[in-house]
RNA sequence: GACCUGGUAGCUCAGUUGGUAGAGCACCUCCCUUUUAAGGAGGUGGUCCUGGGUUCGAGCCCCAGCCAGGUCACCA
């Protein structure tokens, strides 16, 4: 492994504190009995305090200094100085384990007593201090000035994201991202909990993954020598729930989906799907508006929320505007009561890429999606989708090309979706066929494949019942202003990092050739190598570098040796 | 999948027709007992993403690739 300098002093400073008695990483606890922002919260001036944290900054002035600790709850200043940590004629602790031994990084436990600097700081004064954990490697360090300007920031996205530890230590802002993300979690629970929902878990691996239109990830399992699917959606497992006797039942389920990978879609994702028995799509909309209402109070302190450049407001009640009025307030044209190719024929005209293989649902969501999806900022529920592209949802009651669905739409991205539930088992039967029809049509968001113990178990009954899926890492994107999904996730996945070979081909072949002639002129090295000059420079620089050959300048010419 | 932008020190970034690789912070040494992004003085530190090519000479130009970010397309 090849150190660098800064590496190479710390390992250094881990032999000089063992020699010292000092073991770097200690096995025993250490008897914290505050931190950070309870110092500050209730500062009394003299009291005694135990907290612990990393090291992460150090100002030295001679035999006094200024440092900050960083705990989970945030930074507080700790004075050291020479006199109070070494009492006696040994100034050893001072000058040298905590001037020259402790860096940027290290764990560090402190005893002391709370005082105010001249400049009006709640200090820590420091009475003892020992070594918790040290770092090998060197923290970005960020600073803010006076005008709150920062410098420095650790900001490179694939950094961040691949060594995400690192980006919680010195950024801030992103630790708050994540405690806002289990903020929301929190709250949907606390609302559904209150309400008497039942939280559940139910399979990851599916012999048949159901529920969505999606490609999904599959695997294998030995002993039953069969497929499994990782799930892509929840769905048909809750609403066997319900045909089971529970009224109201949801799970945070992390889905899989094997698809594109951009900055709002992550393979894996988590959704929230909640089913409620004897309630219909109208009762929903009511209960999804209270919900975020909730949630986003919850997590932000209001209901409002700036994303972007645009600002949304959480507050219940939302808009309601069905599907086709949708499309006649932003193409003019009214689908209803239209035949297939007159819609397509419509679409053409404004535009819309259309193609024979989209039967009527979907040229009519590509129309919406196209022209009316993007125009909604505030949270809007869109009603009443056409049957084709529904196929887990009820006929509408007024109307048998619609189906009795809503979608929340926020800054023109879907967050939410319902349904009245179809419960009648032979229609359902019926619309998996016209899915598996439309799938061999050529439709590949249509789904593949038929669940027959689902439909089974709606043949044994299934009560009236709403059912909603909200996009939980959508939701908090809103919540807390991140464009990207990568900024929500603790570790978004990202292609792997090339690991770096000790030593390229080239400088293989030259190291082979020499192992057996050692010492050889570096002429006849070189010509033996049959490499170009650039290649020849880079790898014998490489080789001498990693003080693996050495050149050597003698009266016969240069003399080339392995090490 | 297409296009655009980027990859240089631990971090943030400069780098002139193509002519000895730079700054700030960090780090190391010395001085400094209540400071607050940055006290003073001196110093160390580089696979310029990788591999080819052009050239007397490439961080810079050309080709191919890798990784990331963005815009679109696709997809919920």
């Amino acid at each position: 492994m090849q150190l660098t300098e800064l590496e190479l002093i710390r390992r250094e400073k881990l032999t000089q504190l063992r020699n010292l008695g000092i073991n770097p990483y200690p096995a025993d606890l250490f008897p914290l009995d505050s931190n950070s922002k309870e110092i500050k919260q209730h500062f009394e001036e003299g009291k005694k305090v135990t907290i612990a944290g990393r090291l992460m900054r150090k100002n030295i002035q001679g035999k006094a200094s200024f440092a900050q600790l960083q705990d989970s709850e945030g930074r507080i200043q700790v004075y050291f100085n020479r006199d109070e940590i070494c009492t006696g004629e040994d100034k050893t602790q001072y000058n040298e384990v905590y001037k020259k031994l402790l860096d940027i990084g290290d764990f560090i436990g402190i005893e002391g007593k709370l005082f105010t600097t001249q400049v009006g700081e709640k200090t820590v004064m420091v009475k003892k201090f020992s070594l918790l954990s040290k770092a090998l490697k060197p923290l970005p360090q960020p600073k803010v000035d006076a005008e709150g300007k920062v410098h420095d920031a650790f900001t490179d996205a694939e950094q961040r994201y691949r060594q995400r530890y690192v980006d919680l230590v010195v950024n801030p802002h992103v630790k708050e991202v994540f405690i806002k993300r289990t903020k929301l979690f929190n709250a949907m629970r606390t609302f559904f909990n209150d309400r008497e929902y039942f939280e559940v878990e139910t399979p990851i691996l599916q012999p048949i993954p159901g529920g969505a239109a999606a490609r999904p990830f599959v695997t294998h399992h030995n002993s039953l020598d069969i497929p499994l699917y990782m799930r892509i959606a929840n769905e048909l497992y809750l609403k066997r729930l319900i045909v089971g006797g529970f009224d109201g039942v949801y799970e945070f389920s992390k889905n899989f989906r094997n698809e594109g990978m951009d900055r709002t879609h992550n393979p894996e994702f988590t959704a929230m799907e909640i089913y409620v028995a004897y309630k219909d799509y109208n009762w929903m909309m009511d209960f999804c508006e209270q919900l975020l209402e909730f949630c986003a109070s919850e997590v932000n302190g209001t209901t409002k929320a700036t994303f972007g450049e645009h600002e949304i407001d959480f507050k219940a009640p939302y808009a309601r505007v069905t599907m086709a009025q949708s499309i006649v307030d932003f193409t003019g044209f009214d689908i209803s009561g239209k035949s297939e190719e007159e819609i397509r024929s419509a679409a053409k005209e404004m535009g819309v890429d259309v193609d024979d293989t989209m039967g009527k649902g979907k040229l009519i969501d590509e129309i919406f999606g196209e022209k009316c999806e993007g125009n909604y900022i505030q949270p809007t529920f869109i009603t009443d989708y056409p049957k084709e592209m529904s196929p887990l949802c009820k006929e509408h009651r007024t109307n048998p090309e619609l189906t009795e669905r809503f979608e929340l739409m926020v800054c023109g991205k879907e967050i939410a979706n319902a349904y009245s539930e179809l419960n009648d088992p032979i229609d359902q039967r019926e619309r998996f066929e016209a899915q598996l029809k439309l799938a061999d049509r050529g439709d590949d968001e249509a789904t593949a494949f038929i669940d027959f113990d689902f439909l089974r178990a709606l043949e044994y009954g299934m009560p009236p019942t709403s059912g909603m899926g909200i996009g939980m890492d959508r939701l908090i994107m809103f919540l807390t202003n991140n464009a990207s999904i990568q900024e929500v996730l603790f570790f978004p996945q990202m292609r792997p990092e090339k690991k770096k070979v000790e030593m390229t081909e080239d400088e293989k072949e030259v190291f082979t050739i020499l192992k057996n002639n050692s010492p050889m002129e570096l002429d006849a090295l070189k010509s033996q190598s049959g490499l170009s000059n650039k290649k020849w420079d880079k790898t014998i620089k490489g080789l001498t570098k990693n003080k693996i050959v050495k050149v050597e300048k003698t009266e016969e010419g240069l003399l080339v040796s392995a090490v």
